[in-house]
DNA sequence: ATAGATGCAAAGAGTTTGCATAGGT
DNA sequence: ACCTATGCAAACTCTTTGCATCTAT
């Protein structure tokens, strides 16, 4: 059975509040702010976890630590600054690409990543 | 400088003969082919140097190892089997996306990963 | 009261680095 | 002959697991 803790409700809180995906470390800091005493072994479990129900998505970028984010901020696609680093969030969705895929290959869903330089880095840092 | 070395160019075959992303585990596999005393570390090392100068890039999906493949396979974008865990090449691309990122920034490049099962595990494996 | 969740610390897996040696130039 | 790349093994980092304790039910 589920058992609600304050510790698994701070990491939901943490993934739900976040505008970007967040790493297990960044799990880790934002999550003490309610249970200071939080281990990273909670982290990782909890984090297991709601993946495995489903709750939250892995997204993992070359050369980067691995990402969760909440499930529930519907389907949307990433964008990694070259300059800062960062990862957004992108909203939009070219739809369908399901005949990208070579014949009798069956596309349930896809990830798009953006790469590039973010509105901050793009502008002549006046 | 550079220096053009067996072990180096056993790695850059291996590369280049995959029709696939490899893992670091698999180039040493291929690669040990031609040179039998392969180390992991020159492996990792070769990996580095390749991708620093651009010749190879890094694919990377989550809950997987990271994988290297070739830039000269040209742009392309890659599948994963649900089913059976392997990576594929796909040969077609939906063409600019710049227009998906918020105002401001700048797209300079793309990465799409399809999901769903390949034709070998579509089909009834009959 | 019971059984699952937690926290600490140790164990694993994957990757990187130090240093003496082999091998390319 | 010189000097870089290699190969081995130790060092590191990130993640997982074992076990006693805590706590929600």
């Amino acid at each position: 059975m589920e058992r609600s803790t304050r510790q698994s409700a701070a990491i939901r809180a943490a993934l739900a509040a976040a505008a970007r995906p967040l790493s297990p470390a960044e799990v880790l800091d934002a999550a003490r702010a309610e249970v200071a005493a939080l281990g990273m072994a909670t982290v990782y479990r909890t984090l297991k976890a709601l993946v495995d129900e489903g709750a939250i998505q892995i997204v993992s970028l070359p050369g980067e630590p691995p990402r969760y984010e909440s499930s529930a901020h519907g389907h949307h696609h990433h964008f990694r600054c070259d300059a800062c680093g960062k990862v957004f969030d992108v909203p939009g969705c070219p739809g369908d690409l399901g005949d990208l895929a070579p014949p009798g290959f069956v596309v349930d869903r896809h990830e798009i990543t953006l790469y590039g330089r973010c509105s901050g880095c793009v502008a002549p840092r006046s």
